[in-house]
DNA sequence: GGCTCATTTCGACAGCCGTGGAAATAAATC
DNA sequence: GATTTATTTCCACGGCTGTCGAAATGAGCC
């Protein structure tokens, strides 16, 4: 049996579109809802009365992830519908792992298994 | 037998950092560098002449990558020598993984398995 | 101590970012 | 067509970002 897994690998322009709109407090928080949201998605109005931003912002935002691919848009009414894009979610995670997670070896497998705690919010930065 | 997964999980503020950190083209080039070095690490000229920055550019860039907790520092002589920290990486693509890519249900589990095509960069988001 | 090499700190600058008020557009409802 | 509702576009503003020249720091070497 034949796998079609005709999957484009993310541009690294790509990449940094998305991680640009996911370094955002209202952009993440947005992205967030919407991926809890499913596939359906939510209206704009929804959006911004959970997180309590004026429309105008938010459709500000709304912008920047539509256009890294996070998202997608269609209209329903007089309501734009605003739902996660899983597929570049998934690209960009397949991207941040091949390349940003394996020295040789990869050394970015599940973390538990080893047994090796893992100290984070080192701010220093200091080994 | 038990296994000790003592990991903090990111805080949404870490995450925010670490994803400001790489999505910049410099700083996403020179983690990526560091990344491949493995954990050795580099010394800062090195990847300075890797990737054609003035050394005061990249200082500036390893002091992001640092306070976002993605590169540690020590000195060696008179080099300082930058290492990729893969244990925030990973809590990164956890975060990632699980507050942005599962909705109900996870729907960022590996994309060829279903032979479904996977198609990205539709910078219009119109569906 | 003086000299050189590696890197950081300081200071300045143009440009982008996030925010929100006000006006414009788009669609439903009467 | 007029009104209401949902959202976007326009505009302006303060603040942060990325860059780099110039000076400062730090460490080895003679």
């Amino acid at each position: 049996m034949i796998h079609f897994d005709i999957r484009r690998i993310m541009e690294k322009t790509d990449v940094l579109a998305a991680l640009a709109a996911l370094a955002q407090d209202n952009r993440l928080d947005t992205f967030r809802l919407l991926v809890r949201a499913g596939p359906d998605g939510l209206p704009a109005g929804q959006v911004a009365a959970a997180l309590g931003l004026p429309p105008n912002t938010l459709s500000f935002h709304f912008d920047r992830l539509r256009q890294a691919g996070l998202v997608t848009v269609r209209r329903a009414g007089r309501s734009m519908i605003y739902a996660a894009r899983f597929d570049t979610m998934r690209a960009l995670l397949g991207y941040l792992t091949e390349n940003c997670c394996e020295g040789p070896p990869n050394r970015c497998g599940p973390a538990g298994k080893t047994g090796r705690a893992v100290i984070l919010s080192n701010k220093d930065g200091v080994a």
